[in-house]
This record gives structure tokens, C-alpha cells and sequence, in this order.
DNA sequence: TAAATTATTATGTATGACATAATAAAAGTA
DNA sequence: TACTTTTATTATGTCATACATAATAATTTA
């Protein structure tokens, strides 16, 4: 075997820098003495001292999991372990001018395939309370001749109302990240067929269809209703 | 205005930590240079001379811009741009044993919306090739009467699948992730209502939508394949 | 006993030093 | 000249130490 390939095999086995390691065998540690939430760990000099690293190394893979949302840390108090925030935690790479295009067109992909997916969320926690808001959304929406396409706040207001309704947080909180990245493509050149005037299904179906008809009809709505997006991500 | 008061205004103003501040004027600085993927970054030391910190705060802020993705550092090299992969970053942080039930339910909810939604993309992308191997994983499987209600393997490598042919990169990582939660959440007891033995649509099922059907068909489908698991989520 | 003061503690920030790996420059050899 | 080997150089990785800061605990004082 020649060293190269000796190389790639000890690479595969453990290419990882000591902050790597550190970072597991912490994680490993919290796990193991099956810690929750708003337990303190183990301050940066004990930790240090029980690894046998620097605290340096300490402090840079506590600020892993810190940004990771696993702990959160105090003066005097020590670290705490926290829930972490799933999709929190990728807010701040949700940018349209750092992503690459093949990654915005994935997020507008997706954006899609859970709205269309989300029907069964809806129909199971909607209340009448929230028919009324939609409606209301829609009331303040401008007729459908004097716009364009679509009026980028009053889509926000209704579909991020939908997101409300199923009750589910992380959920809600990936749309809202995914809101200016899909504005964003629907808006660059990133897409090449021009989005389409051609209406669907409106709102005011959607709320239609929630109100006296199944999730089965929702999902062939609210596809319908995205329409013109299907469309341009197929069609080029 | 005595001096606490100030302080304690500018608090209000500004609660960030240094950290904080010199994570977002980098990005900034990013941003406005418009760096592309590849781009090295200042060094180190340009950084901590041109914002006027320590290099300590400077590491520290590169720490989380490496965490999110947003560079890459080599030796000497210094860092580069990179395109944050974005549901690699939240990889860490799925673990059943850290998140807690609220989101780990949320997490099951969101992979039945992913798989009723995705039918579009399946249907859009969907090769010859694609369904045989479909076909042969269901092959593999064991006859429906002898195994419970499902067996995880055959789940993972028939849903696996699916998720390929959608070419979404980004839905295929994330479903990955997803896996161990979801696994986690079906066996554990944090959903009260026992897993129902009862089937429904099969994998040859969906095959058969798949082949023969539309979208339409395969969204409903593949909700009704998926009954058990959204019947543990209502009914309780 | 309760409020105010002081001490302690753990994280936050700064600095300097050396290790290490990747690259560039220089030297040597055919 | 071209090509390999050796030697600097450079920038990140790691370590150690010191002090700042804020939160808590301990102590004093009224």
C-alpha cells in the first residue's frame, strides 16, 4: 500500500482537529450523565482539567454548542444546557447572497412541498378563530386585476398564517427563513421561465376549500394555487 | 442622568456581546466585498488590526462562521468562502436524547408533510431506473404478515428512495437527520396511542401510483400509507 | 432582621508564545 | 534547463497567563 492511500485511510479513520474531539467528548459527557435542560455542565477549568486540553480548546468547542443551541452560558453561573432551536440555529446562514443558487432553489422547492404537504396539520388544529383571521387577511388584500403576480406582504400574511394554524413551531420557523430566500429567487433571474399571470386557485379558495372541503381537496388546492412557482422550477 | 442609568440604557441599545458585534461585521464585510464561494477572507490578524480587537474575539467570531458554514479555514491558506450546508449545521443538534419532546414531535410531524408534499418533485423527476430500484428494495422486503408494523431497515431504504428521486439535495439531507428522531419518537413512549397493526397503501402501493398515477394520486397515496403514524399524532 | 457592602467565582477579553501544516522560495543535482 | 530536495515563510491551531466583568455568596452594618 502506497503512503497516499495510507494517508486517505487514516484520514477516513480521523481527520478531526482536537476542538473536534473536545466538542464530542463533551457532548458524549453530557449525555452519559443523561443531564436536562437547565442543568449546569462542568466550568471551562474543570472541563479543561478533566480532558487535558487548554481552555482555549474548552471555550472554542463550548462555543460550538453554544451556537449550536445546546447550552447557554452565564457569568458565575456556568453553562446550561438548552433545547436547542433547529432552525435558529440556520437563520443566520439563510442568506440569499451567501447561498449558492443550487441550495435557493432547493429551499424554494421546499418551500413548496410543505405547503402542499401540510394539509393534514391544518385540518386538524384549525379553529374558527383562525378562518376568521384568514378571512380578514384576505379582505385586505387588493383586487386580484390591479397586482401583480402576487403582493409579496399579503402572500406573507396568508401562507404565514397557514403555518400558524398547524400548530407546529418549527415549522413556522423555517417558513419565516425561507420567506426572503423565496422572495429572493422568485424575484432574481435564478428562475428562467418569467413567472406566469395566470391565476389558480386564490386565497379566498383556499379558505373555501378549509372550511367545507377535506385535506385531500386542500392539497390539490394549495398545489394549484402554487401553480405558477411548479411551473417555473419544471420549465426550464 | 447618573451613570448607572446610561449604562443601563445602552444595554437596551445593545445586549451583544463583542463577539457578537465582530461576527456580524465580518459577515458584513463579506457581504459588501461580494466574495464569492472559494474567496479567501483577511487573515486573522488583518481582521483583529482593521476591527481593532484581540485575535482571540476574531477566532471566536470565524468559530461560528465555520460552525454556520459560512468558511472553511486551511493553514496557511487562511480561510475561504463556502456555501453553508445548511442542514448540516443542525445535524449536531439532532439527538433524541438532547431535544425535548415538544420538538421532537415536530420533527415527526414535519417528515409526514415532506413526503405528502413531495409529490410533484417525484412525479417531475422520476426515471425508468428510479422505479426499478424501487421495485427491487420492496422485493427485498419480508411478506407483510410476518414482520410488525413496519420493519426499520426496509422503511429507511424504500423512503430513502423516494427522497433520492426528488434530486433534492437539501429534502435528502434532512430526512437523514430526521431519521434517528423519527425512529426515536415511534418507539418511545411520547406518542400515548399504541402503533396500530393495521395497513394500508403498501410500498408496492405507492409503486403502483407511482407508475400509473399523478401526484394527486401518489399525495393521497402516500397519506394513507402513512395513517398509522398520523393517526398516533391526533388521536391523543 | 434586612439592607448594603465586600469577596468570590466563572465567563469574557486580551496578549504573547510556540506548534503545525501548507505553500513558496532557494538550493542543489542531473 | 528542468526537476527534485531542502529550507524559509506564513497563517491557523493550541497553550498559558492575566485581567475585566457580572452574577452570586458571604459578610458587615444599621
Amino acid at each position: 500500500m502506497n503512503n497516499s492511500l495510507l494517508k486517505d485511510e487514516l484520514r477516513l479513520v480521523d481527520t478531526s482537529s482536537l476542538v473536534d474531539k473536545v466538542e464530542a467528548t463533551i457532548v458524549e459527557l453530557l449525555k452519559n450523565q443523561k443531564l436536562k435542560v437547565g442543568d449546569s455542565i462542568p466550568k471551562e477549568m474543570e472541563l479543561a482539567e478533566t480532558i487535558g486540553v487548554s481552555r482555549t480548546v474548552i471555550r472554542e468547542a463550548l462555543t460550538r454548542l453554544k451556537i449550536m443551541g445546546l447550552i447557554e452560558s452565564k457569568k458565575k453561573k456556568g453553562a446550561v444546557i438548552t433545547s436547542p432551536d433547529l432552525f435558529g440555529i440556520i437563520g443566520k446562514s439563510m442568506n440569499p447572497y451567501i447561498l449558492d443558487e443550487e441550495t435557493l432553489k432547493q429551499m424554494f422547492e421546499l418551500r413548496l412541498v410543505l405547503e402542499v404537504g401540510m394539509a393534514d396539520l391544518i385540518f386538524q388544529r384549525i379553529t374558527k378563530k383562525d378562518i376568521e383571521e384568514l378571512k380578514q387577511i384576505v379582505s385586505h388584500e387588493p383586487p386580484a386585476t390591479q397586482h401583480h403576480l402576487f403582493n409579496i406582504d399579503h402572500e406573507i400574511a396568508f401562507h404565514g398564517k397557514l403555518y400558524e394554524i398547524t400548530g407546529n413551531e418549527a415549522l413556522k420557523k423555517f417558513q419565516r427563513m425561507l420567506l426572503p430566500i423565496f422572495d429572493y429567487v422568485h424575484h432574481s433571474g435564478l428562475l428562467k421561465k418569467p413567472a406566469s399571470i395566470k391565476k389558480f386557485v386564490s386565497h379566498n379558495g383556499l379558505i373555501d376549500v378549509i372550511e367545507h372541503g377535506s385535506p385531500e381537496m386542500f392539497r390539490n388546492a394549495m398545489r394549484n394555487h402554487l401553480e405558477n412557482h411548479f411551473a417555473r422550477l419544471f420549465e426550464q
